[in-house]
DNA sequence: CTGAAAGCGCTAACAA
DNA sequence: TTGTTAGCGCTTTCAG
């Protein structure tokens, strides 16, 4: 069934039965509502390569995930991410295209998806400090916001944003005023923009409560068991080990704990976690001397809501001065994942 | 950059300019290459609605994910599908279009996908037992591949899916031979396909040996650390505890360990566990008498790959003759992720 | 081997 | 308020 189709069964022009179809005011409330029903009982549904052409636009949101490295496909973050925006595309009537490409391609995929004129805007994954994919969708006027910050770039861009920095501080003070002074911190990789920032702000906790952060209590890299693990149990061997662990990662605590417990120490007793990952509720119900968490994973999903919704609203309105939304962390202790943090 | 412009900048009608850059053989050798150069220097790209309209090809797949229930997208082993499959529609020129639906609507969203052209044909996830969306695709018309197997219906569909009866026997009669007789299953969701067909390894293997599966000693459930955790402090608190643990998933396995380690057990020890998944590399480097895991997270990146294939071969042919990929999975012990697993 | 012309199903000026 | 006409950018007969 297509347009033409319905209209001659209706004696009508198809552009009086689109024009009723699509909400334009010009048609009569009667042919609308006949037009409707009509439409409803032949079960018609426009033709979206049709439409397409016709509007030039392709009602399709980009997300490029370059795989080589394997963070950002592995990271289960990822897939939140993915189900927060897809339910506002969902309701928004986008579809989202998602590209997976080896990662030093993914200047051309971009560059491929603008000029094959495949979608209206792309969200863009995981910036790493300074990172040049900016510049190249700036370059190309393909509409874009990022999921995190660059560091490194003076340029403007739309971004949603959770505060790393100030989670990570607070989390370093939470530790401090339970009287820990030697407080390791098991972190991501060290070019991803949100593992400096989360660097920044545990460091800036520390310096303010007079203490220097020391090198060796510091470990960036994937945050996977084995890293959380393997941290834990060469930081314990230490002259002077840690009381307590800040890791960026579930995954990461999850090590922590095992190379803690391998150690002879005890949770809660000896040491203490504090992880930014509420993940799957694990360290969940402790008590103040157990571990604590920030939520990631129910605020990813809100942030993948927030950076859809940003970039259809660009898209839709044309305007294309930058936005930003940035995140609070909420801070969770003792109790099971609360609501999506606030703004 | 268009093709009418295109083909006015050479000098020659479009037609000749589309069936040059598309391989069509009655178009000379000289000319084709002159239109190839061309088309490089000026950066031209067919665009991709246009092409859809004309051929009536909607060069893409699309992939519904319900989400009411958890279990589909917050599993990591999504992620790694989602990854496989890319490689191929990267390679042959799909696009992959991912749906978010709250469950109720999936049916929904299927037939709308179908009605608007939005896709050649869709990847069906996580197949429950006796799963109505087989029905439902046959029913549309739209073609489609399994990634899993629907035991309880008798109509013939594609499917890729790894034997998990047999992983599942392996890996019980591993623990059997080690000795072990109260062995307990650490289960997903019963009505998954994937689960009930564990079970029935799992059960299968004890049968054989004249050990009759104990209720008290399997657990069925969303596959999360708690679940481990639990189930496994519950089980060891019975009158005739079991010694060894089969899980379906890493996070479970993990929750078991802490259960364990709580109960004042040592792994190894006094208690085993084996796991069907190799995620992130835990519970690696283990003897014959620690944990071991068959592999998972690579064998579903695999199936990722070969169901998008299997479904793109099927579009292009236009053959409907149901065909089936049955993979092995890989028994990992004492040592990191093999390659994925062979058919 | 190349080109002209029609058409995919829809939207959007422009007329009436 | 409705219809006519053109056109989105490509493919694909059908002629030459």
């Amino acid at each position: 069934m297509n347009l033409k189709t319905l209209a001659q069964e209706l004696g009508l022009s198809p552009t009086t039965v689109s024009r009723a179809l699509n909400g334009y005011p010009e048609v009569s409330e009667a042919t609308r509502i006949r037009v409707m029903k009509a439409a409803e009982a032949a079960n018609y549904r426009p033709n979206t390569q049709a439409k397409r052409l016709a509007t030039g636009r392709a009602m399709a949101i980009g997300h490029i995930i370059p795989i080589s490295t394997r963070h950002e496909i592995v990271n289960p973050v990822f897939a939140d991410f993915i189900a927060g925006a897809g339910e506002v595309y969902a309701r928004r009537g986008y579809d989202m295209v998602i590209t997976i490409v080896p990662d030093d391609q993914e200047a051309r995929a971009y560059a491929e998806l603008r000029s094959k004129g495949n979608v209206d805007g792309v969200l863009v994954h995981a910036p790493k400090v300074e990172d040049h994919r900016i510049a190249m969708l700036d370059h190309l006027g393909l509409p874009f916001v990022l999921h995190g910050r660059v560091s490194g770039i003076e340029s403007s861009y739309s971004w949603v944003d959770v505060n790393n920095v100030r989670a990570f501080t607070r989390a370093t003070n939470f530790l401090l005023d339970l009287g820990h002074r030697r407080i390791a911190l098991i972190n991501g990789i060290g070019n991803m923009d949100f593992a400096r920032r989360r660097r920044r702000g545990y460091e800036q906790a520390l310096t303010a409560r007079g203490i220097a952060p020391d090198p060796a209590l510091i470990t960036e890299g994937e945050m996977t068991e084995a890293q959380g693990h393997d941290a834990a149990r060469e930081m314990l061997q230490l002259s002077n080990p840690p009381t307590a662990f800040l890791t960026a990662s579930l995954l990461s605590a999850m090590g922590a704990r095992r190379g803690i417990e391998e150690a002879g120490l005890k949770m809660g007793r000896d040491i203490s976690i504090v992880t930014h990952d509420d993940e799957l509720g694990y360290l969940k119900n402790g008590t103040a001397e157990e571990p604590i968490f920030t939520a990631t994973r129910s605020s990813v999903r809100e942030a993948g809501r927030r950076c859809a919704a940003l970039l259809i609203d660009q898209i839709e309105s044309g305007d294309r001065t930058p936005r930003h939304e940035l995140m609070e962390a909420v801070l969770v202790l003792g109790q099971s994942t609360g609501p999506a943090p606030t703004a």
